[in-house]
DNA sequence: CTTCGGTGACGTATCGTTAATTCAACGTAG
DNA sequence: CTACGTTGAATTAACGATACGTCACCGAAG
């Protein structure tokens, strides 16, 4: 493979001028005719730079970690989308982890912790980290960014309480009185149930235990048939997480429960499932592309030794997709 | 940032002795205290490595990239794994990529392109990169293996004619005589199709022609709809890709066909979701996390210089999972 | 005729690691 | 007592790219 002293040899130059060729460095000026002469030798050879030795000589990457505590998720989606186009803004590439995978002493945990590899790390689902990778992580000189709340790091995130108190409020203007907030488990999911709690209370009623079945479709499968034993059914169901809001609908079809009928299904977050599943769910929809591209963003404040504008998105807020599976309680008619 | 030279200075010893301890390497021998000498020094000062320095010097990077054509399509997810279990067995990290996101100077393939970046690359989706990102790639020094039939390069591949045969062949036992197969494009769907059509023919059934409709949910609600139009409208239907089959529950839904009561479904790839539609999909299992073990071993062949594993996967065999959308034309009792 | 500034380019130290080579010290066999 | 093998470790030359310092050359100003 080629390298910088054989097209500099090619082009009768020395290494200064093609490193400054490739570079476009003021320092080392040159006429034209010398840089396309070396331009057609790199050319001629195939030359590509050496990623490794820029690396190292330059002691930054242009590569950034992300790391997701579930890679499947369809969420993340345009999460990844954000991320990934606010990165090559910066001339960077996305080195993807799953936090699943993340034990200690794992592959991809050595590999971010060596120097030299990612120039900063952004992490979602922190929680779900064990405390060891979180301390091993914290001790690694670069940059570390939270997309989510963090009492000790930067950190960004989407008003998920917000959330939580929007899909709330829309089912007690559809007249809902019993309304049940199934959930998962962590600060997120926390959050969204506080909203909810918010909206039931500011609203008169009496809000529901938070029933943390976990993520999933299994999860709300489960959430749905806790909620259905207690003493006066819901009418009406905020569902934390949207992969949760399938099991839901398959759980409900099992017990005959119809929807929207007899029970109104709101999901958070939205994603292109959720207007394909029958009936189609109504959903609020979170500014996850957003929360990438911003956490990027604040990443590279960081990077840059900037303070980092890291805080809560609240614009664009988050945002209700009606759609078939909520239905108001008590039509005007009855 | 501690080096080994930090290291070699605090333990009293020289930059060999530090990089023979870290490496396990037997061409420096030292002695046993020597060597604990040197671990706690490199405990104190919160020494690692440094990964561009190791890539430069040892040229090679510890680093393989997959290129996926939908990294959001849930039946990757387990070929994700046994990639990611597969390279961390070579001592290797695994950087992602979305085709769709591969054009010509993009930043990621601009990493790629680079020596020094990655020992290898995988590529699935093959026909969905533009022949100029293709030919770019196929510069590069570095071995790629393409997880799907390639006529001119090292593939592997799942069974993907087989799979249509054996779900086609599981609608015909159930006496099933109008079959359509709704497909998408390039070649994986056709050689699903292929397979269907062997089916079909070898129980002297008259194939319907391709419905080649594309990916995804509104790809299957469309396939849908053009096969309810034909003269004689079909029984059952066999959906090339599983998100598709989401698309074609939801359009049977709204057009008032019963499943499987009127028409039964099956689909081609298995994963969670499909058992918790209602009514849960039947589907072909393939198998993909095997797929992506294979890949990685064979493409660690390829680095190693020796000719490489490649081919068919045919063990384990494409796996029918009965579920609920797919029932008996006739039952005996009529 | 010298001095000066600008242009165009070169040489080389350096980044952190690794591996080949060299070397000192020590024991032991002849 | 010398020669030699073994052990334990140090020196050093790459790996490829970058940026600092240097320098030759040329035209113009003093």
């Amino acid at each position: 493979m080629a390298t910088q002293r054989d097209v500099a040899r090619a082009a009768g130059v020395s290494l200064a001028v093609v490193s400054a060729v490739v570079n476009g460095t003021s320092h080392t000026r040159m006429r034209e005719s010398t840089r396309t002469r070396v331009l057609r030798a790199m050319q001629q050879l195939g030359y590509q730079p050496n990623h490794a030795a820029r690396s190292l000589r330059l002691n930054h990457t242009g590569m950034i970690a992300m790391i997701l505590n579930k890679l499947d998720n369809p969420v993340y989606g345009p999460l990844r989308q954000g991320v990934y186009e606010a990165a090559a803004e910066h001339g960077a590439t996305v080195l993807l982890g799953d936090a699943e995978t993340m034990r200690s002493g794992s592959q991809f945990l050595t590999r971010l912790l060596s120097q030299g590899t990612v120039d900063g790390i952004l992490i979602r689902g922190e929680g779900l980290l064990d405390d060891d990778v979180m301390a091993e992580l914290r001790s690694h000189p670069k940059p570390i960014l939270i997309l989510e709340h963090a009492p000790d790091h930067p950190w960004i995130d989407i008003d998920d309480r917000r959330a939580g108190e929007i899909a709330t409020r829309f089912l007690v203007n559809l007249r809902h009185r019993h309304i049940v907030f199934i959930g998962g488990s962590g600060y997120i999911s926390q959050q969204r149930y506080l909203g909810y709690q918010q909206a039931m209370d500011s609203a008169g009623l009496a809000p529901a235990p938070h029933l943390a079945t976990g993520f999933g479709e299994q999860a709300g499968a489960d959430g749905l048939r806790q909620a259905m034993q207690a003493a006066t059914a819901p009418t009406a169901i905020v569902v934390n997480n949207i992969m949760s809001a399938v099991g839901v609908l398959a759980a409900a079809h099992d017990l005959g429960i119809a929807i929207p009928d007899r029970l109104s299904v709101i999901g958070i977050h939205d994603v292109d499932l959720m207007q394909h599943l029958r009936p189609a769910v109504t959903a609020v929809r979170m500014p996850m592309y957003q929360l990438g591209w911003a956490g990027v963003e604040a990443l590279y404040d960081l990077i840059a030794g900037r303070p980092g504008t890291g805080g809560l998105i609240t614009d664009p807020e988050p945002e209700l997709v009606i759609r078939d599976s909520a239905t108001a309680l008590n039509p005007p008619g009855t």
